[in-house]
DNA sequence: ACAGTTTCCCGTAAATGC
DNA sequence: TGCATTTACGGGAAACTG
C-alpha cells in the first residue's frame, strides 16, 4: 500500500550513521476520497523487533511524525518527506546488550517502520509498512563494510525484511557477483569493469581456474576473511581502490587508461615486446588504495625488463595529481641526467596523446616568487656501493634486486592472442 | 574564596567551542571545619547577565552540579572538577538577538559562575565566584580571532570580569605587546621571538620608524582591520605563521634556523656580497603560513641576484617535510642539469651541517616496487620563446623577470654592521 | 548579494568496551 | 592483551541568517 523510499548516506542507501541525518520518504499509493483529512505518518526505528535478535538499539532523535501532505509534481497522491532525522544508540538497555555474538555490526540489520491511521466512512484503517534492511554504523570507517552487507543482500534475496539474514547468508555466483562489482563501479565512477578486469578479480578471488563463471562466494570470503597473506579482505580492497578512483583518478578511469586490475604475470606477457618506455596502470595488491605504472625496458642483450613504481596513495595524489605524476616522473640512474621512462600507453599511445588533456599543473605566476612544483622521482642505485645521501641506512630486503630479478623473470610467462585490455 | 581554574581548549584557556567539551576546576582556599558535609558546586553560564548587553545566550548543556571532593594530592583542601562540559546556544530567545551590533563574536566576553551554599554553625554562607571572561566560538576557524581576544584582555586590564571590555578597549604599547608575541612563539612553539624578528614586526604595524618601543597599537590594527593592500589582518597573519611552525616546522624553528620576520629589503641586504647560494627562511608576508627561501647568485658582471621560491604552504609541507625540500631543491634551467642552489644558510653554515639531522625521507623499500620521492624544483625558462610543456599557456605577469630584477636591484640597499640574525 | 557565523560531517585519532 | 566499536573533534565546506 506504500512505498517506501529509502533514508540515504552520501550515496549509500541503506546505511544510516549514528548522528548523522538521514531523510525518508514514504508514498501512499492508493488515492484517498477524501482529502481534507489530516493523515500522520509515525516513523519508528526497530519496532517491535523481537528482543536479543540485535544486539545494539537505536532511537530516532528527532521528531518522528509529520503529516502526508499532496505531493508537489504530477499524480496528486500523498507523500510525507522526513527530513533530519538522527538514529541515537540506546545505551544500557537491560544490563548489558543482547548480544547475538557472532555478527559484526555492519551484518546487523534493522529497519525503518511507518504507521498511519485513518477513518474512513466509519472505517478505521491501519496501514503499516517498513523500509529494506538497514545498516546502522557509528563512523565512516565502518561504511565499506556496511555497503558490503547491501550489497550482498539486494543482491541474493528477494525478501523484504529479513533481517537475520545474514545469520547464515548465502552464496553468490560469480556471474552475479560480477556484474554486481562491475556496477560499483559505473555508478560510483562512472565506468564499469571490462571482461578482463573481472577474470583478474575472479582469479583473485578463486585461485587461476581459467573459466569461474560458475564459481560460488561465500559472504565470508567476500568481505569478512582476509585474502591470504594480506591484513584486509577482498571487498575492502575493491572498495579501497574504488575511493581512490572516485577522490583521485576520475578522468584517467573514464577514459579507459587504468587496466588496473592485472595480476603480475599477465602485465609482464602484455609488455614483453612492446616497445621500451611501455607502460600500464594497475592497482596494488598488497596494499590498500596504491595505484602503480609499470614500464618495459631492454637491456643490451635484449632481455626485458620490468619495472613498477611504488603505489601512490591517496596522501601523495593529494599532493600532485596523477595524470602530473605520468607527464614528470623521473628516473634517476646514478647521477645521470634524469629521464622519464615513460613513453607509450599500453599498448603503443603516445604518453602525451593520453594523458595531454589531463595534465593540471599550472606554473603559479604568484610573481616576486619563482613558481615551484613537485617532481615524482626514483633514484636507482645500480652498484651497491653507493651509500645513500646522508640519513639513516635502510636494511636489505629479503632478496637482493638481482635475485628479484631472476625469480621474476623464471616466473613470467607469455599469453597469446588478447584483446585489447581496454575492450568494453 | 574560591580559585577557579579555567576551561580549557587544546592550549588555548578562556576560549570554549560550542558542542566541545571542556573541563573546569573550583578549589575552596579556606579549610572547612565540617568534613562529612555534602558541599554542592553548581556552574552556571553567564548568570545573571544583563539582557542586551550580550548578543548570544549559551547554557550548559550536561550536567552542572556536582559534590566538592578532598583533593588527592597535598593540603587537603575543597575542590571540585566539572569534566565534559558542553556549551550550547540558546536560539530565538525573544524574537530576534539583543545584537549590540558593533561586536564581532570573538570579541564578546563571557563567564562560568560556581556557587555553593553551606550552613556551619546555623549559619548559612553563600559562596560564589566565576572565571576569567571567555570567548565562545563555534568553529576552530573562530580560535586565532578568540584568542586575540583572550590575549589584549590578559595583557591590558587586571580586572577579573570587565566583559564589556571590547566596547571601547585599550591600545597597548609596542614594549608589552612584543613581549607577549614572543611568548606566543615561546609557548607554542618552544622559541621566542629575537630583537631584530621583533623590529621587523613593529615595523610591519608601524611602518619604518626605526625605533617603536614607545608606539602604541590600537585593538582594531592588531586583529580586525586587514594589512593595507592584504586581506588579512596582523594577527590573523601572525598567527598563521606560528601554526605553520607547529605543525610543520618544528625542529627547525627550534633549531634558530628560520629568521623567519625579514622584511625584503633587509633579506637583500643581508645576502648580498655573501657567498653564492647562500640563503635565509623567511615567512610570507604575502599570503598566510607560508614560508620560503631566498638565496643569493652573482651574474658573470658580479652582479648580485636574489631568488625566492614560491612559499610553501601547509598543503605542500604536508607533502614533503620543510628540511627535505631544502635537501632536494632543484633548479632547472632550460634543459640544463638540475642543481640545487641551497648552499649556505645565512650567514655562512653548510646546508648540510644545519639541516643534516633534520633530513627524514626514509627510501621506503616496498619491496618488488622501485622507491619514488617528491622531489621540489623549479623550472626556469630564461628565453620567453620557451613554451610550457603541453598544457595551457600562462599569462604573462605584470612586470617581465628582467624588469623586476630591475627595480628590485634598485630598491636594495645595504645596511651596515649587522649582529648574528639568530641570536637570542 | 554578501559577510559573518553556524552547522554539517568526513576522516583521523583516541577512548572505550569486550 | 588485542580487536571491534564508539566517541571526540579538527578542519573544510555548505548552510544559514540577518
Amino acid at each position: 500500500e506504500k512505498q517506501p523510499c529509502m533514508p540515504t548516506h552520501p550515496q549509500k542507501p541503506l546505511i544510516i550513521k549514528t548522528g548523522v541525518q538521514f531523510t525518508t520518504k514514504v508514498r501512499l499509493l492508493v488515492k484517498l476520497p477524501e482529502v481534507d483529512y489530516q493523515l500522520k505518518v509515525k516513523t519508528t526505528f526497530d519496532k517491535d523487533l523481537p528482543p536479543g535478535r540485535v544486539s545494539r538499539q537505536f532511537f530516532i532523535l528527532t521528531n518522528n511524525t509529520k503529516v502526508m501532505d499532496i505531493e508537489d509534481y504530477s499524480n496528486g497522491c500523498l507523500s510525507v518527506e522526513f527530513r533530519h532525522l538522527q538514529l541515537k544508540e540506546k545505551k544500557y538497555i537491560n544490563g548489558t546488550k543482547g548480544n547475538e555474538g557472532l555478527l559484526s555490526v555492519t551484518e546487523e540489520l534493522h529497519s525503518l517502520s511507518f504507521e498511519a491511521c485513518f477513518t474512513v466512512q466509519g472505517l478505521t484503517i491501519d496501514l503499516e509498512t517498513c523500509s529494506l534492511p538497514l545498516v546502522v554504523i557509528s563512523n565512516v570507517s565502518q561504511l565499506p563494510g556496511g555497503w558490503a552487507s547491501v550489497m550482498w543482500y539486494n543482491l541474493l534475496t528477494d525478501e523484504p525484511r529479513n533481517l537475520a539474514f545474514f545469520g547464515n547468508p548465502p552464496r553468490a555466483n560469480w556471474s552475479q557477483l560480477s556484474e554486481v562489482l562491475s556496477w560499483q563501479f559505473s555508478t560510483f565512477a562512472g565506468r564499469g569493469l571490462n571482461k578482463e578486469q573481472l577474470t583478474t578479480l575472479g582469479e583473485k578471488l578463486f585461485g587461476q581456474h581459467a573459466s569461474c563463471s560458475d564459481y560460488q562466494v561465500s559472504w565470508s570470503k567476500f568481505s569478512k576473511e582476509n585474502i591470504p597473506g594480506k591484513p584486509f579482505s577482498f571487498w575492502m580492497w575493491l572498495d579501497s581502490i574504488l575511493e581512490l578512483i572516485k577522490k583521485h583518478l576520475l578522468p584517467v578511469w573514464n577514459e579507459n587508461y587504468i587496466m588496473g586490475f592485472v595480476s603480475k604475470e599477465m602485465e609482464r606477457a602484455l609488455l614483453k615486446d612492446r616497445e621500451p618506455g611501455t607502460f600500464l596502470l594497475r592497482f596494488s595488491e598488497s596494499h590498500l588504495g596504491g595505484i602503480t605504472f609499470t614500464w618495459v625496458e631492454y637491456s643490451e642483450n635484449g632481455d626485458a625488463k620490468f619495472n613498477s613504481v611504488e603505489p601512490y596513495t591517496k596522501n601523495r595524489l593529494t599532493a600532485l595529481p596523477f595524470a602530473d605524476i605520468i607527464r614528470d616522473y623521473k628516473v634517476i640512474s646514478d647521477g645521470v641526467v634524469p629521464e622519464n621512462p615513460l613513453k607509450f600507453l599500453y599498448p603503443n599511445i603516445p604518453k602525451d596523446e593520453a594523458f595531454g588533456r589531463l595534465y593540471n599543473s599550472q606554473p603559479s605566476k604568484v610573481y616576486p616568487y619563482i613558481p615551484s612544483t613537485l617532481i615524482p622521482i626514483s633514484e636507482l642505485r645500480q652498484n651497491a656501493s653507493t651509500t645513500p645521501p646522508s640519513s639513516c641506512q635502510s636494511p636489505q630486503p629479503p632478496m637482493t634486486p638481482g635475485e628479484f630479478d631472476m625469480l621474476s623473470d623464471a616466473l613470467c610467462f607469455d599469453i597469446g592472442g588478447m584483446n585489447s585490455p581496454y575492450s568494453e
